[in-house]
RNA sequence: CGCGGGGUGGAGCAGCCCGGUAGCUCGCCAGGCUCAUAACCUGGAGGUCAUAGGUUCAAAUCCUGUCCCCGCAACCA
């Protein structure tokens, strides 16, 4: 038994929630669950950037102040974590007072260790994208909105650590996870890193935090979004605490947002000497019909919509049976429904009606005596007791596409199982043999349903109900002869979809 | 020589790090079963694992070259 403490990058809080944001987050979710059950201590951090200039100018675009314009939005996450089941442990706004707190102590420290410097700095800036862009940059005329500018800005000493940070992912191999985006920073790494501008005079742009030792400047979004890590997990405000959760035992992000994390982040902690998490993850994308999800091209797919048409485990399933972490995925419609109709409702759904229409129809409804197992249910047995355990070394491995295959291959073989036996005929002529074979099928699907607990809580948690085992174990023998199923409607009614 | 990802039976994808019968889901064909959500089970057709070399007793898997595809303004997991 020990610690997990997982995180998901802080959204941005003028984004609208979409199929991206929500991976991410059922990931976390599903992982926090399957440790919680390993009876890992289990600590689950999201949540919300609030602060920069996008915020301000939509705020200022509605009339409201930021706070209020932050305080209207954040609700959207907040909801569609709890329509999703998120189970997170803490929910981080980086305009709360306990984290302005932190980031400035962080920063003040970073400045003692003399890891800040001033710069008066003329060149370009891009509006649009809130920074000052090289020559080159500038050059390329792929950025709008840019003019000259000249001010005073203060740096982050980056470029110190920089040998330090490849010595240290060289020597941790866990470190930046999968490997190809490890090769990948290294790769970046090779060409000599520059230092960090951190700061905005709030004559531009007040809405931030600020500067502890010159209230004249507010803090850019590095020192303020990625210092939620500590900040939450009770850095400088509760040493206990921060000693229990820290370091991270992942920070899950996507791979947009790879070098913030493993480069910003981790020489920030570096300069405060914090230990670094043991392992950022980088995940892929979700395409759209093959093409990239953006605004602009309008397909932003909108988890709320998927959820209203095919019901929140089977969205939460989909996702994680769908994409292999660390490579793109690809969402279509037809995809999902294949999925759907296979796994959920042809083979998991499906064994559950055959399980408890049999034992209604048969038996009077009550889970039947095992008796004496055969060679074939003591071969079903041992899958079942092995499950758990390979489940568990997927999910420290981080393959839960495969972990979700593998509970699924058991219900397959379930099927096979009651196929082979066909328990409606031993009904006819060996009863006790009807009944082992029922015990069987049904304490399979039970275990199955719990392993499949952390992806689709609530359609599993239904099972266990009809089968009267809520709170059992994953361990062979716990369901209970004499017990009474429950009906039940169809688990997962197929998705009919009109034939061309 | 910009950077990165990828090319595996009709479709979608694993496998590649740690070489040794090419696997899964869907689709198709045939059969079985008929308890079940026209679901389930069995068998089959279909792949020179982009391509050319190399290393090796042995390569989808390691090395090298070549071709092709995708992403790289912003939004953004």
């Amino acid at each position: 038994m020990s610690k997990f403490f997982v995180t998901t990058p802080i959204y941005y809080v003028n984004d609208a929630p979409h199929i991206g944001h929500a991976y991410t987050t059922i990931l976390a979710d599903v992982l926090s669950r399957y440790h919680r059950t390993l009876g890992d201590k289990v600590f689950f951090l999201t949540g919300l950037d609030e602060h920069g200039q996008k915020v301000m100018q939509a705020a200022q675009k509605r009339g409201l102040s930021p706070q209020a314009h932050c305080d209207d939005l954040s609700p959207r996450f907040l909801n569609l974590w709890k329509t999703l089941d998120i189970r997170y442990d803490d929910f981080i706004r980086t305009t709360q007072e306990r984290h302005k707190k932190i980031v400035q102590l962080v920063l003040q420290k970073v400045n003692d260790n003399g890891d800040i410097y001033t710069d008066e700095y003329e060149g370009w800036y891009s509006v649009a994208e809130e920074r000052f862009i090289t020559d080159a940059e500038y050059e390329s005329g792929q950025f709008r909105d840019v003019k000259k500018l000249k001010e005073k800005n203060y740096f982050f000493k980056m470029s110190k650590y920089q040998q330090k940070l490849i010595d240290y992912i060289d020597a941790h191999p866990d470190f930046i996870r999968p490997e190809h985006r490890k090769n990948e920073m290294l790769g970046f790494l090779r060409q000599p890193l520059g230092d960090l501008c951190i700061s905005r005079p709030k004559a531009r742009m007040d809405w931030g935090i600020e500067i502890p030792f010159d209230r004249e400047y507010v803090t850019y979004v590095w020192f303020d979004a990625l210092v939620n890590y500590i900040s939450a997990a009770g850095y400088g405000s509760d040493e206990p605490k921060f000693k229990k959760w820290w370091p991270a035992d992942v920070h899950l992000i996507g791979k947009d947002i790879l070098t913030t994390h493993c480069v910003y982040w981790t020489t920030m902690l570096f300069s405060l000497g914090v230990p670094l998490p043991k392992t950022i993850f980088a995940h892929g994308w979700w395409l759209i019909a093959d093409t990239k999800m953006s605004k602009s091209l309008g397909n932003v797919v909108n988890p709320l919509d998927l959820i209203e048409s095919y019901g929140v485990d089977a969205v939460r399933f989909y996702l994680m049976r769908e994409m292999v972490l660390g490579l793109d995925a690809n969402f279509t419609p037809d995809s999902f429904i294949k999925c759907f109709n296979s796994d959920l409702a042809n083979d998991f759904g499906n064994l559950l009606n055959r399980v408890s229409g049999l034992i209604h129809k048969n038996h009077d409804g009550q889970i039947p005596q095992p008796g004496i197992l055969t060679p074939a249910e003591e071969d079903i047995k041992t899958q079942g007791n092995a499950l758990p355990g390979k489940i568990t070394e997927l999910i420290n491995q981080f393959k839960v596409q495969e972990a979700v295959t593998s509970v699924l291959d058991f219900v397959r073989s379930l099927n096979k199982y009651m196929e082979v036996q066909a328990p409606w005929k031993l009904a006819k002529t060996d009863m006790d043999s009807a009944r082992r074979v029922l015990y069987t099928a049904a304490e399979g699907l039970r275990i199955a349903a719990i392993m499949l607990a952390p992806v689709m809580p609530q359609k599993t948690a239904a099972v266990l109900d009809i089968l009267g085992a809520s709170n059992t174990q994953p361990v062979w023998g716990q369901l209970k002869p004499g017990t009474i199923l429950k009906a039940h409607p169809p688990l997962f009614p197929r998705i009919e979809v009109e034939k061309k």
